[in-house]
RNA sequence: CGGGGCAUAGCUCAAUUGGCAGAGCGCUUGGUUCGGGACCAAGAGGUUCUGAGUUCAAAUCUCAGUGCCCCGACCA
């Protein structure tokens, strides 16, 4: 009960999640978003149509980002022999912990109840994929025997299972949705680069798609993907100041192909194995999306990933009204979806105009047209954004009231469009100024407690220490090394040498630690 | 998997010492309403998580089981 949201991000602003207890205001966040629920099944979650249709528009964004970079989709099996999984150690232990296992194949009565018929025990379990590195490298060896089948750059959109003892909506459940990437390459330098260039795709569709800036980086040793020769990772800050892991990127070097005994002959006629990667984002970018830019009243949609774009709110006192502002709504509407605006009439009748704007809104969607009898009297329309970037010394009451614009038809229509980009932009903009004011760079031990205890956020520390050193780090401080992350990511003051915060050695490697979810 | 808490209408929760199963919200129907969560009236909705025990009597007490939430460990 210590990691709330007092300090940095104050209420006043509006866009801070109620103050006590930020896994409950998640949760509201969710729930009125008519996102997703917990299902009677253990540890498994329903996403519900609005949860859905944004994690759709996820898929579309970046499966067209795969393809651009050559990729291909295909489909490999939910069960992996349990063998399969013996094939590479590291692999296999480290997520050993955490695996559903298929026993059996029947059911049978038995007074009057359905049970596992223990006579239909398989001769291998098979394990449901916690990921599907070996599966998928077992189909490889027979897909690949020359350089000239190289490289194989494939990506498949599946369901996985880890048997988490812990559920969170989008952000931890024992099954989630999610995009593998499995590649395999003749060079190491070319299984390097696709590695990077897939990191670089992810932070682009979170930066420019989702509008949540992140920080690239290495994982460290200690945090590496079992069985990978270096993990990357992207970082974010949600709005409490911890971090949430968004994707990573494998590089996997020969491991995988060693065990999977995949080789091919090179341009000299020689025998190789191959160079691989692996990358994938799940449906937990939801969950970073509600994190990084909701408020109390609810989801604020970033306009790209926003499945309704504009409401349209008919208000009406009769009949007669109603017939007049249900007209003139359906125009509006035409008009924005000849835009290519993805736009809705909540022609709903019996609700007042009022419980449909919090509706919407808890729902996040980024623009509301009010359309009443006096709009349809002046020719104007009333434009209401979910959310606009807040300026300096401004009332709650101000700011409300420039949420609200009222505009000639015409000049309202066309601005629809820039409204939305300027949205999606200040979004980005919102949340990059939270994370970098959260941010801090830190050289002592003391200061390093100082900075958690007022609420944290990133610390930017230099780090020599090794895997027991970070462990230690983390007992201490309750957080781990989020990642080292590019050069170009630093700060001018964190980048060069400095005195390892732990052991006090040189070292030019600064990392980031926080509390993470 | 370890520690704590909870389980009653769709949701949030009441129910005094063990004594008739309740409210608000939501839902249905009718009417009046509609520029920031409308109102009135009528109505539907329950195996009080499951199983056993104590008792004249259990939502309430006891035991066991299950599920959920919070904290740790684990994790995309």
């Amino acid at each position: 009960m210590n990691s709330q949201t007092k300090g940095a991000a104050s209420s006043k602003e509006g866009i801070t999640p109620r103050s006590k207890d930020y896994s409950q205001w998640y949760l509201d966040v969710v729930k009125r978003g008519d996102l997703a629920e917990h299902s009677g099944v253990r540890g498994c979650m329903v996403i519900k149509p609005h949860g859905y249709a944004i994690w759709e528009i996820m898929q579309k964004e970046l499966d067209f980002r795969f393809k651009e970079t050559g990729h291909v989709n295909a489909y490999f099996p939910l069960f992996i022999p349990l063998s399969y999984f013996s094939r590479e150690e590291k692999h296999a232990s480290g997520f050993a912990k955490e695996c559903a296992v298929v026993t059996h194949h029947r059911l049978k009565s038995k007074d009057g109840e359905v049970i596992v018929d223990p006579e239909s025990e398989l001769e291998e379990p098979l394990v449901v994929r916690p990921t599907s590195e070996t599966i998928i490298w077992a189909q490889y060896k027979s897909w690949v025997e020359s350089y000239r089948d190289l490289p194989l750059l494939i990506n498949q959109w599946a369901n996985v299972v880890r048997w988490e003892m812990r559920p969170r909506l989008f952000l931890r459940t024992a099954e989630f949705l999610w995009q593998e990437g499995h590649t395999a390459h003749s060079t190491e330098k070319e299984a390097l680069e696709e590695a990077f260039r897939m990191l670089e795709v992810y932070a682009d569709f979170a930066e420019n798609v989702m509008a949540v800036p992140v920080i690239r980086g290495h994982k460290t040793p200690g945090e590496r993907f079992a069985g990978a020769v270096d993990t990357l990772c992207i970082e974010a800050m949600m709005q409490d100041g911890k971090a949430l892991q968004m994707g990573t990127s494998h590089y996997l070097g020969q491991n995988f192909s060693k065990s999977a005994d995949v080789k091919f002959l090179n341009k000299e006629g020689k025998l190789e194995y191959v160079y691989a990667t692996s990358w994938g984002v799940s449906t937990r970018l939801i969950g970073a999306l509600i994190m990084t830019h909701s408020d109390d009243q609810g989801l604020i949609l970033p306009p790209k990933l926003a499945p309704i774009q504009v409401i349209i709110i008919p208000i009406y006192k009769n009949d007669e009204e109603r017939a007049k502002t249900l007209e003139e709504s359906r125009a509006v509407l035409a008009e924005l979806k000849s835009q290519g605006i993805s736009a809705r009439l909540d022609d709903r009748d019996g609700l007042m105009p009022g419980a449909k704007y919090y509706e919407w809104e808890a729902k996040g969607v980024p623009l509301r047209i009010e359309i009443g009898p006096k709009d349809i009297e002046k020719g104007s329309l009333c434009l209401a954004r979910r959310f606009v970037l807040e300026e300096a010394n401004e009332t709650p009451e101000d700011l409300r009231r420039r949420r609200k614009s009222f505009l000639p038809r015409a000049e309202a229509l066309s601005a629809v469009k820039p409204i939305l980009e300027t949205m999606q932009k200040e979004l980005l903009q919102r949340a990059r100024t939270l994370q970098k004011s959260r941010t801090q760079f830190i050289n002592s031990l003391d200061e390093l407690e100082k900075f958690f205890k007022a609420g944290g956020g990133f610390a930017l520390v230099h780090w020599a220490g090794d895997t027991q050193d970070e462990e230690a780090l983390s007992k201490r401080f309750e957080t781990t090394i989020r990642c080292i992350p590019f050069v170009e990511e630093l700060p001018p003051q964190a980048r060069g040498e400095g005195k390892c915060i732990w052991t006090g050695r040189l070292t030019s490697q600064c990392v980031i630690v926080a509390a993470a979810y």
